[in-house]
RNA sequence: GCGCCGGUAGCUCAGUUGGUUAGAGCAUACGCCUGAUAAGCGUAAGGUCGGCGGUUCGAGUCCGCCCCGGCGCACCA
């Protein structure tokens, strides 16, 4: 270039419309999101916008507590920011959509380190109140830490007025649940074989139990028959048992009616051995226990077993043979052990041959899980006192802790010349969810929600009425459906009684005389009514609140009015509390009650078990109907290996640490691009792989926005009807994208739209579109109607780009907001503005949507042969190039369609960035060397030559025509024309 | 043990009712531009679609079996 055409390119530039933007580059999130946090905060965002769509229809997501103990880590910010997504994008859609978070602040966990920072249990001067009063304290400090970890995140919500599950209005709603159930014959209190967490001092429900490996040992043990059996003498029932400890709770031997047993000979220790077990099971019992050769003497069907008594092992008192339906021959002996204190199937077993003295089933175990001592320890095993201990068991065990005393027992059995064989093995146990300690089987009185009553008015059961309630839902993903209920078939009833007092008191009451339990609609009602004004602590502060005037005599059962009653000491379940939220909330809240059922539930998909679980229960027993219309659950979150987050492996961090250091758009863009049906690997390393997606999206945005730097909407804006055509195809291109996102967001399926907007930002708009409409924007005149046509379609995107992320990028697309141009009277947040359903008055157009497919194809042609010419130095950038289109017939009647040679060649040099396309429809092209064939369009050759023409100062095109206009030597044409205005 | 989900390029994932030569982003390599510039554009390389068998004119897609990973249920005595 010459220095005259040096100088003269200086002196041109002003002429040429640059972009220009305020809108930065780069995000620098992590120092403008907490300023944008506490300016929304300080003009109330959130009440504007409750304000705004007041009278709207309304869409509920209610909010599923989280437990107010630990940071706010990584899988509850997840559930949160999904939370927030959600509620931005209906609220966008103009629902009225208010967000009341809450928090689970009773349970066991917070007492355990209330307990702990106390040294371990409760010392002896202080009251419970004062107890509960600490734990009260130490949730409500959790819920504050939270609390704040949660709006780093930009979650939007009711955060001053929260649902706590300690208020006396929740804890009020809780017991109005539980009355109406009693009222409905829904609830029983009774004797029960249940889970029972030794550690944890309290029975647990199935939502509280996970299975962890566990070594234990198996013992094979035989129980002496008092008679013949099948006409042999001194014959021995083979049992066997994983739980030797139970043994002193032994009470029967159960077989199968219809199983064939065998009665088998052999020799042990130099003694020949008479016993009864499975035939199926004989040959590897018996190899399994080293006897290497017996004889069989009988067989004989388990039914002739009836009427055979033994004794048993440890006190010599007189036992039954007994027929179950669940022996089975896969295990064991097909003789099972019975201790109906300690197994489900063993204790309706007991119950069904009433057994049970006073309705005591045998159970020596306390709930610490240590046999009872002494007096108590012969009053649970029903053993007179002067009944006879010739091996000496009874100082044996008592007061012994079980696990600890488990392989004692076994040897001293072994001593005793019972024990055929033992051996250790692996299972997966049930555990306690909190102290991980394996749990045990313990017969006790506890309350439970029978869940196969048919109350007054219904003609099925509960959990029929659930399961027809289940099918009304729709679950996200579908199979949701088939989890829950296949767990609510199964199910057992649902014990809610826990032996704790951190907790909401199940308001029994009892007549310690009788043992009769004081409890009716009205006792309950009062009770509700005192926990309503003065929270639950009344069952608790004896001194203000002796029974007498907890209850009344007028409010009692005749039966009961003045009787000196007891206040009885079980809680709730903690989850028969976050389960009654649909009433202590949903239909309490003030802006929620009319709103009911929810729209959505949204949690980890281990809330099949958990929470929607007993929320269906409890919604669908009082309500009649299911407390959410739509349930959406998450996978896990888990490390880069795959392996579930916990603190104590390290791979897990609070989601403020996550927000301060990789900032919260970040974080909600890689959710936002995150498969939640799959576990999600977060680490920091993968959330900043998300910060390229982001720095797409936002340069996109600044790339439009910056060309808007002299349109006013209102001013310029050229109609639909005028634009150019390849800006109606923007438009076509951009309602494409409107309808996918909105579809997938509709679906929840997050990634989807995600990955459809960073595609069309990436591909439809940085590579096809931006860069074809350079020229137009740069250099036409600034109010030339092909201009304002580019601008028109790149406000209307830009515009609708920055709608479709509003959901996710909270922070981003509102300093977006600040930097483009906008009708008046919108709006000052963007999270007041509506979701986007049409672009502009544009719509899909399918036609121009092939035609410039076309066109977009012919330049990757293009773009193949000047890359080559490029490398070989022919060429430098797309302007410097000639490229002549070989087409064939067919793709030339194709390409005619579009427009006549004269008005396609200019739009294509356009479309392939090139100063000149040439159409050449006549030769050849196979037979000629210069022509190279496209790959993927068929009838088609490339040609590409450098340009000798000398380039346009301004606009750098080499249009062969620069110099024509006498006052403009270095200028093309149309740039002459334009700068003489 | 039963069931569900997944296995596609080095990494993260798309692949619609079975239909041309399996796609995108990132990363890599090589270029261009210097008027989106701590940006932007282009090109290339990279795949036995977990394995085997079957149905079909045609299978990443449908069926069967198997392997690997994850999850749920059950493991009771």
């Amino acid at each position: 270039m010459t220095e005259d055409a040096k100088a003269a390119k200086a002196r041109y530039k002003s002429t040429v419309l640059l972009p220009q933007t305020e809108f930065s580059m780069k995000g620098g999130l992590t120092e403008k999101e907490p300023a944008l946090q506490a300016k929304w905060e300080e003009e109330d965002l959130y009440g504007q916008i409750r304000a705004a769509r007041k009278g709207g229809k309304p869409w509920v997501l209610h909010d599923g507590p989280p437990y107010a103990n630990g940071d706010a880590h990584t899988g509850t910010g997840m559930n949160k920011i999904l939370k927030d997504m959600v509620v931005k994008f209906r609220t966008m859609q103009g629902f009225d959509s208010p967000y009341v978070p809450g928090w689970d602040c009773h349970g066991l966990p917070i007492e355990h380190n209330v307990l702990k920072e106390l040294g371990g249990k409760k010392p002896e001067e202080m009251t419970s109140v004062q107890l509960r009063e600490r734990c009260l304290e130490y949730a409500n400090g959790y819920v504050d830490k939270q609390r704040g970890q949660f709006k780093t995140t930009g979650t939007l919500g009711d955060w001053q007025r929260p649902y706590l599950t300690t208020s006396p209005e929740y804890e009020s709603n809780v017991l109005r649940v539980f009355r109406d159930l009693f009222d409905k014959g829904y609830i029983t209190r009774a004797q029960r074989s249940v889970h029972w967490s030794w550690a944890a001092q309290s029975a647990l429900a199935e939502a509280e139990l996970e299975y962890e490996d566990r070594e234990d040992v198996s013992i094979y043990l035989r129980m002496r028959a008092r008679a013949q059996v099948a006409g042999v003498d001194d014959v021995a029932l083979l049992i066997w048992t994983t739980t030797p400890w139970t043994m002193p709770a032994n009470l029967a031997i159960a077989v199968a009616k219809d199983a064939e047993y065998a009665l088998v000979e052999y020799d042990r220790d130099g003694k020949s051995e008479r016993t009864v077990l499975a035939e199926e099971l004989r040959e590897a019992v018996l190899e399994k226990s080293g006897v290497t050769e017996h004889k069989v003497l009988k067989h004989f069907r388990g039914e002739a077993l009836a009427g055979v008594t033994y004794s048993h092992p440890l006190w010599g008192s007189e036992c039954p043979v007994v027929f179950a339906d669940y022996v089975t021959l896969e295990d064991g002996t097909g003789l099972v052990h019975t201790a109906p204190g300690h197994g489900k199937e063993d204790f309706e077993t007991g119950k069904n041959h009433d057994w049970f003295n006073a309705d005591r089933p045998v159970c020596p175990v306390s709930p610490t899980g240590h046999y009872y001592s002494d007096d108590r320890l012969r009053e649970e095993l029903n053993l007179p006192a002067n009944h006879p201990d010739d091996n000496g068991w009874f100082a044996f065990i008592n007061g012994k802790q079980i696990w600890k005393h488990n392989d004692n027992v076994v040897e001293k059995l072994r001593e005793q010349g019972d024990l055929l064989h033992s051996e250790k093995f692996m299972h997966s146990y049930p555990h306690c969810w909190r102290t991980h300690t394996p749990v045990i089987f313990r017969a006790t009185e506890q309350w439970f929600v029978n869940v196969d009553h048919v109350e007054a008015g219904q003609t099925k059961t509960l959990r029929q009425r659930i399961l027809d309630e289940i099918k009304n839902v729709q679950w996200f993903p579908a199979w949701g459906e088939k989890r829950i209920s296949a767990m609510v078939e199964n199910r057992p009833d649902w014990c809610i009684s826990r032996q704790r007092f951190w907790g909401i008191p199940i308001p029994g009451f009892m007549d310690p005389e009788t043992g009769k339990v004081c409890i009716s609609t009205q006792t309950v009602d009062h009770v509700v009514a005192l926990v309503a004004e003065h929270g639950s602590n009344v069952w608790y502060d004896d001194a203000n609140w002796p029974v007498d005037k907890l209850l009344p005599d007028a409010v009692r059962p005749d039966e009961f009015k003045g009787r000196e009653l007891k206040k009885m000491d079980d809680i709730f379940d903690v989850w028969f509390e976050s389960g009654s939220s649909h009433r202590a909330v949903m239909l309490t809240n003030e802006e929620l009650k009319d709103k009911f059922p929810a729209g959505l539930y949204l949690e980890g998909d281990d809330q099949h078990r958990g929470w929607f679980q007993v929320s269906l229960i409890l919604s669908v027993a009082t309500q009649g109907v299911s407390p959410f219309k739509q349930c959406l659950t998450s996978a896990f979150v888990v490390d880069e290996n795959g392996l579930k987050g916990s603190k104590s492996k390290g791979n897990i961090w609070a989601i403020d640490k996550g927000v301060k250091d990789l900032s919260a758009d970040l974080l909600r863009l890689y959710f936002a691009s995150s498969n939640t049906s799959e576990p999600i690997p977060v680490t920091y390393d993968l959330v900043r792989g998300a910060g390229e997606s982001y720095r797409k999206l936002r340069n996109t945005f600044r790339a439009l926005v910056s060309n808007l730097f002299d349109f006013v909407p209102d001013k310029h804006a050229v109609k639909y009807d005028d634009l150019q055509p390849l800006d109606k195809w923007a438009l076509s291109q951009c309602q494409r994208v409107i309808d996918e996102v909105t579809g997938s967001w509709e679906r929840y399926e997050f990634h989807t739209a995600t990955r459809a907007l960073v595609h069309f930002a990436n591909v439809t708009l940085s590579s096809q579109y931006i860069d074809v409409c350079k020229d137009r924007l740069y250099c036409e005149g600034a109010e030339s109607v092909s201009r304002r046509s580019a601008q028109t379609a790149y406000w209307v995107i830009a515009d609708v780009l920055m709608r479709l992320m509003t959901p996710v990028l909270v922070h981003t697309t509102e300093e977006m907001w600040q930097h483009i141009p906008r009708w008046p009277g919108t709006p000052d947040s963007v999270h007041l503005a509506p979701w986007p359903t049409a672009a502009g008055e544009g719509k899909r157009d399918t036609a121009l949507d092939s035609r410039f497919g076309l066109l977009f194809k012919l330049k990757a042609e293009s773009d193949r042969v000047l890359d080559r010419l490029r490398k070989e130095k022919v060429i430098g950038k797309g302007y410097d190039a000639h490229v002549t289109l070989g087409v064939n017939a067919e793709l030339m009647k194709q390409l005619a369609t579009f427009g006549p040679p004269e008005t396609l060649e200019p739009e294509l040099a356009e479309a392939l960035n090139v100063s000149r396309v040439k159409l050449d429809g006549a030769s050849d092209h196979a037979a000629l060397q210069e022509f190279e064939p496209a790959t993927d369009v068929k009838g088609l050759f490339v040609k590409v030559q450098a340009l000798e023409d000398t380039a346009c100062v301004r606009c750098f095109r080499r249009t062969g025509d620069v110099g024509s206009v006498k006052e403009h030597a270095f200028l093309c044409t149309r740039c002459a024309g334009v700068v003489d205005g």
